[in-house]
DNA sequence: TACAACTTTGTAACGATTGCAAAAGTAGAA
DNA sequence: TTCTACTTTTGCAATCGTTACAAAGTTGTA
C-alpha cells in the first residue's frame, strides 16, 4: 500500500488547510502528515474528543495511521501548548483544540462535555510560590438537557 | 483467621475515632469497619492519596481488606459527598477528605499534589442552565521546590 | 547517493479500575 | 437463639486506556 507521505492526492487535500500547517509551525512543531491531521481535527471539532475518537475519525482516510501515533502526537501538541489536555473525565483523557480561556462542564448523566465561558480566571487565586503552566476549571453535575428529562 | 468484624481489639481501636463513625452517619453511610477505616484515613491524611495508597496503608492492620472494597468504598463516599474525587492526575484518581472550598496544584516534575487556598469560586462563572454538583479548580506546573532545584 | 536524525508503526505489555459470584456479616422477626 | 432476607466484603478474572519498544519508514543535509 502506498504511504500517506508519498500520496499526492492526500497531500493536495491537506494543502487545503495551510492554516493548520502554519499553526503547528507557530508552536515549533514539524508538520508531518499525521500531526496536521490530528491538529486539523481538533481545530475543526470542538467536541473534546478522546484519542480513540480521533483515531477512529482519521483512520478511514489514513489506513496506515497507528493509535500510538495519535497518542504520541497528542502528547507533543499538549507539551508545546497547542492543545489542552482535559482530565475532568476519570475514564479517559480528552483533548481540546481551543486553548482560549474557558472552563468545562461534564454531565455525569449523558457524559457530554460542555464549554463554559469564563470572563477571567481570578489571578489572585493562583499559588504564587509555584510556576503555573496551566489552569483548568471543571464543573460536574447534570446538564440542562438531562435535567429536563428527569423532571416530570 | 479471625475476621475484622468480630475482632474486639480492632473494634476498640476503631471506637477511638467515634468522630469518623459520626461523620459517615451524617452522610447517610452505614459505618462498616472498612468504611470507617477508609474515611478515617482520608480525614487524617491530607496527601490526596490514590486508592492503591489507601489500600497499602490499611492492609497491614486489615489483612483481609480487599482492593475492591477500597474502590467500592471510595465510590460510595464520593457519591454521598463525603469525599472529593480529584481527576487532575491523568494517571490515576486521587481522593480528598477535605471537602471545604480549595483548589489543587499538581507539580508535573515531582508529582506532588498541593492544596491551593481559595477565597471564593466566582459564582458568576457557573453555567446557569446546568445543575452543578461539584466544581474543581486545577493548576499544573512546577512547584516551588522543583523550581528552586532547576534554577542554578 | 549516503548518512544521521526524526517519525511512524504494530505489537506486546502495563496497570488502574471494574465485573462478578461466592462468602461473610448484619438486622429484624419469630 | 435461629431463621431469613438483605447488605457488604472478598478474590479473581477481565477490561481497556495508555505506554514501551524496536523495526521500518521518512526527511534533511552534504
Amino acid at each position: 500500500m502506498q504511504s500517506l507521505q508519498s500520496c499526492n492526492h492526500y497531500k493536495k487535500k491537506m494543502n487545503a488547510t495551510p492554516d493548520t500547517r502554519a499553526y503547528l509551525n507557530e508552536y515549533g512543531i514539524r508538520p508531518s502528515v499525521q500531526r496536521i491531521a490530528v491538529m486539523n481535527y481538533l481545530l475543526h471539532h470542538r467536541t473534546h474528543p478522546t484519542a480513540e475518537e480521533i483515531y477512529q475519525a482519521l483512520a478511514p482516510e489514513m489506513p496506515t495511521l497507528s493509535r500510538t501515533t495519535v497518542y504520541n502526537t497528542l502528547e507533543l501538541l499538549v507539551a508545546r501548548g497547542a492543545v489542552i489536555h482535559l482530565t475532568i473525565d476519570p475514564r479517559f483523557s480528552r483533548y481540546d483544540g481551543d486553548i482560549s480561556l474557558h472552563g468545562h462542564f461534564l454531565c455525569d448523566h449523558c457524559g457530554t462535555l460542555y464549554d463554559v465561558p469564563l470572563k477571567t480566571l481570578p489571578e489572585a487565586l493562583y499559588p504564587k510560590e509555584h510556576r503555573v503552566n496551566s489552569a483548568q476549571l471543571y464543573y460536574r453535575g447534570t446538564c440542562a438537557h438531562c435535567s429536563q428529562e428527569n423532571k416530570q
